[in-house]
RNA sequence: GGGCGGUUAGCUCAGCGGUAGAGCGGCACGUUUACACCGUGUUGGUCGGGGGUUCGAUUCCCUCACCGCCCACCA
């Protein structure tokens, strides 16, 4: 290996190696591979999407799981692609052809507009796949797919036409929820409730058989009370009883109403009374139809005023209507007062404007396979959800499910494979092909809900080989937010058309929000551009600094220093991987178990530790324990430790240099094999400049590390060979006590962490010749002497440690009086520990009732902190 | 109105019946065989409040408070 740069530049090694990955083919799934299968569909973003933190997460992640079945020896496939969005692309466009050429779509009419579109998508569209390239998503894009593609597009009418000839797809007309900017329908799922501070106004209706009495009726919206078609009262309540049956006169566009008495009116509400406005309210519709009332729309699509019996209000704008009618109201003396109101107002999700409730003409799906679905989530379905609280949230939308309002007053989208006779509109032709006497058919105009689509992805994106492989799916990652409107909706389509459930995990990621715990939004401005941050830290900086802070299933609180850490751990990856660069000597040299130290028994015990917590971890789908376990041990335990620990077998014999560096090549060979997964690009660039690309070359495909095996637990076989032992852990760690001790000696005495100092050890068992040359390093000593019958000037600084007493002899330097303060305090401490323990003890309760080894343990503390205390307290005294 | 999550060190989060943990930050020292995107040492917490169960509770139960989600037709 050349040489290498002192800090790891990600931009070049991360383009070179993607580009050679999909050069290689790597990872393209081979539907006739033996291999056992292990498959996940991407969450296809929009086509107008850009890449946000929610995808690098959400992707992240699924690389993570697809990386790691490779190396299981799985042949896997994550099937990538692209969702046609209907409303956001159509609006996208719509836009830009208003800015720029000051048409609408209307003007360019549906052909030349759908032209555009699909113009628009080649040239813009998909961004976000290279996007996706750039974090080093493993997608094979040779099955890459978009819901509007030919093969799709006629699987959905094929759906759409086999739902109907089930009866499971119906024309009706219904109260839905109306979007007055986009002019369409929308699902109750895409309708996002809002509080809203409004005004309740209390409006007088005057009895027709009383003139001079009224009913004073409490209402948020005056604008509509020309739809009025009656007052509503509940059957029981006193103040109104001789009101019911009687009629009043309905004012603005004057009328006269009946008074209807309803079960539903709830009389603590404002008067008691409600005004019934059936076509502008579900509630009101309902009553309407219980009591056979008429329906009177004075709305537009648009949401402005449709009454000309109204002049005044006719053609005004919803929100100014209301205003105005109060004003006409007050004018009459018909507005009694007008209070302060709160109340929950559905909002669309995409135009963002309030929703109007509206009757109309629309197709529904009454959902297939509702009790299968709701079967197949749970400890005895076939999917299991991640965290598993969203199993309940998911079995209680679809306990109260409602039908699905599937048809959508758009353009871009699955057109309506039904065709109206022009001689009579009562006569549908339902099916994929167009009827065959075309020119006296009308098509429906309507296109259908983008997600009636989206839940036909998990199989409809594969051919027949692929999906014999492959479905159902393995795993499925995706933000809770869309459990109803797309898996819930998936399962279903996956019972209904495949038998099988069409994934088996579910995991569900949290949200990402910003520093003050907001969500992250476009409007805000507080959504930093991933792109943005692996320009700075490198896409496995990106990766590992999110996939560490994101805990399973937990909102993430987003903060740019965690990515900054990502960075500086691919850094220390690099630097470690040089410095055994820098040693030279032969590539993973064997392992003589004879010539191994403790230290490095002691680190492949810890490197066993770390392959079962973190296979474990990724096992229980628990990422940043994953990313943390690694941390810990790739940073803390092999290089602040270990690396520091071996440079004295570095500088001894070459016999002994050479076993140190086949260990560590044995750790850095296993350690970038854990983290391929989550730090995709750097581990390859290391494997192949320590040359280990080229020991496995027999395997298939091993000339990466994408190939090479997931490192296994070490068995009691290897164990035994290198003499692995829990003795050599104890010993591993009473050396790293008593380094600690000396370096905190030099720390209270002020002595400089770089200045050479000579330490004498007084061991309280014999110690090999090797333990005391890393000693002296990791003490940075000058030497170390090893002096079983040493005997302390009196005021020599002194450590009391695991391995003997440690001295730190500095003749005239030390400050005695700071000395015998600092053991004085250590001896509080040690008595209030000591007091603790006895106290325990002396409670007969528990040791009647503690389980026997947690009472011995505390007479072990007990006997360990009364030695330690009469230590310390000699120590003092042979300060003098 | 129901349901769910959260509240642990200055910050981001682990732990979930047996002496309070990590990373970052702060402070001090430092360029010593890779790394200052670094090293060494060190400072930070009545584990949201109040009750209860237990020999023992951050951990289990009840309750309250605050933050955040989801569901629900109160005009």
């Amino acid at each position: 290996m050349s040489e290498i740069s002192k800090a790891y530049e990600p931009e070049a090694v991360e383009a070179k190696w993607y580009a050679r990955w999909l050069a290689d083919g790597a990872f393209t799934a081979d539907s006739s591979s033996p291999k056992p299968a292990y498959s996940i569909v991407i969450p296809p973003p929009n086509v107008t999407g850009v890449l946000t933190l929610g995808h690098v997460l959400n992707t992240t992640i699924q690389d993570i799981l697809a990386r790691r079945a490779r190396m299981l020896g799985k042949e896997v496939l994550w099937l990538p692609g692209v969702d046609h969005a209907g409303i956001a692309t159509q609006t996208v466009v719509e836009r830009k052809i208003r800015k720029e050429e000051h048409q609408t779509r209307r003007d360019l009419g549906r052909e030349e507009f759908l032209r555009r579109v699909w113009e628009w998508k080649e040239k813009h569209g998909g961004i976000i796949i290279e996007q996706l390239k750039r974090l080093g998503c493993s997608c094979d894009w040779s099955r890459e797919r978009f819901t509007m593609d030919a093969a799709y597009s006629r699987a959905v009418q094929r759906t759409f036409v086999d739902l109907y000839r089930k009866g499971l797809i119906y024309r009706g007309r219904r109260m839905v929820n109306w979007d007055p900017v986009a002019l369409t329908a929308l699902s109750d799922e895409e309708v996002i409730p809002t509080p809203q501070k409004s005004a309740l106004y209390y409006v007088r209706y005057e009895l027709v058989e009383e003139p001079g009495k009224f009913i004073e009726v409490a209402t948020t919206r005056p604008e509509t009370i020309m739809a009025d078609v009656a007052l509503a009262v509940h059957p029981g309540d006193a103040r109104y009883r001789s009101s019911l049956g009687k009629k009043v006169w309905r004012p603005l566009d004057r009328a006269e109403i009946p008074v209807v008495g309803d079960e539903g009116i709830d009389p603590q509400f404002g008067t008691g009374v409600l005004k019934v406005t059936p076509a502008h309210d579900k509630v009101d519709f309902e009553i309407g139809q219980r009591h056979g009332l008429p329906v009177i729309d004075v709305l537009h699509p648009n949401g402005t005023i449709n009454c000309p019996a109204v002049p005044e209000l006719d053609g005004l704008d919803r929100f100014v209507a209301r205003k105005k009618a109060a004003v006409l109201l007050a004018e009459s003396g018909l507005l009694g007062k007008e209070e302060p109101h709160e109340s929950t107002v559905g909002f669309s999700e995409r135009a963002g404007v309030p929703i109007e409730p509206r009757l109309s003409e629309q197709w529904f799906l009454k959902y297939p396979r509702v009790d299968e679905a709701r079967a197949a989530v749970g400890p005895k379905g076939a999917i299991r959800f991640r965290p598993e609280r969203w199993e309940t949230v998911y079995q209680h939308w679809l306990e109260n499910i409602q039908d699905w309002c599937i048809s959508r007053q758009l353009w871009w989208g699955h057109r309506i494979p039904v065709w109206y006779a022009k001689d009579d509109p009562g006569k549908l032709h339902v099916d994929v092909e167009p009827p065959a006497d075309a020119e006296n058919w009308t098509q429906d105009p309507d296109v259908l809900d983008t997600w009636f689509s989206s839940w036909l992805w998990p199989f409809e994106t594969m051919d027949d080989a692929t999906r014999a492989k492959f479905y159902p799916t393995s795993d499925l990652v995706t933000a809770p937010d869309i459990i109803f409107f797309w898996v819930a909706r998936m399962i279903m389509a996956g019972l209904e058309y495949t038998g099988e459930a069409p994934f088996r995990d579910v995991f569900f990621t949290g949200l990402i929000r910003d520093g003050q715990g907001r969500k992250m939004s476009k409007s805000l401005g507080n959504s930093p551009d991933p792109l943005d941050l692996i320009a700075k830290y490198g896409a496995d900086g990106l990766r590992y600094g999110l996939m560490r802070i994101a805990p399973a299933g937990q909102d993430i609180r987003f903060d740019e220093k965690q990515i900054e850490e990502g960075r500086n751990f691919s850094n220390k990856l690099w630097n470690a991987t040089r410095f055994r660069q820098m040693q030279g000597g032969e590539t993973e040299g064997e392992i003589e178990p004879a010539l191994l130290t403790t230290d490095d028994k002691w680190i492949l015990l810890r490197l066993d530790c770390a392959i079962r917590d973190v296979t474990q971890a990724l096992e229980d789908y628990n990422f940043s324990e994953a990313a943390q376990a690694l941390y810990r041990f790739f940073w803390s335990e092999y290089c602040d430790w270990y690396l520091e620990a071996s440079k004295a077998s570095l500088a001894s014999t070459s016999q002994r240099k050479a076993n140190t560096l086949a260990v560590i090549d044995f750790i850095l060979g296993h350690t970038l094999r854990l983290l391929h997964p989550f730090l995709p690009f750097i581990t390859e660039e290391l494997w192949h400049g320590l040359g280990f690309n080229q020991d496995l070359l027999e395997g298939q495909g091993a000339n990466s590390i994408q190939f090479a095996r997931w490192p296994q637990p070490m068995d009691d076989d290897f164990k035994s060979l290198y003499r692995l032992t829990p003795d050599d852990e104890a010993f591993a760690q009473a050396k790293y006590e008593t380094v600690t001790a000396g370096r905190r000696l030099r720390r209270d005495f002020q002595i400089a962490s770089n200045k050479r100092v000579a330490f004498v050890l007084k061991p309280s068992q014999p110690l090999p010749v090797e333990e005391s040359a890393s000693l002296g390093i990791l003490l940075n000593a000058e030497r170390l002497d090893l002096t079983p019958d040493y005997e302390a000037t009196k005021g020599t600084p002194t450590a009391l440690t695991p391995l003997g007493e440690l001295y730190l002899p500095l003749e005239g330097l030390i400050d005695l009086a700071a000395e015998r303060e600092r053991l004085g305090k250590e001896i509080a401490k040690v008595e209030i520990e000591l007091a603790t323990a006895r106290k325990k003890l002396a409670n007969e309760n528990f040791v009647a009732n503690a389980p026997a080894p947690v009472v011995a343990e505390h007479r072990q503390r007990e006997k360990d902190f009364a030695e330690k205390l009469a230590q310390l307290k000699q120590m003092r005294d042979s300060l003098g």
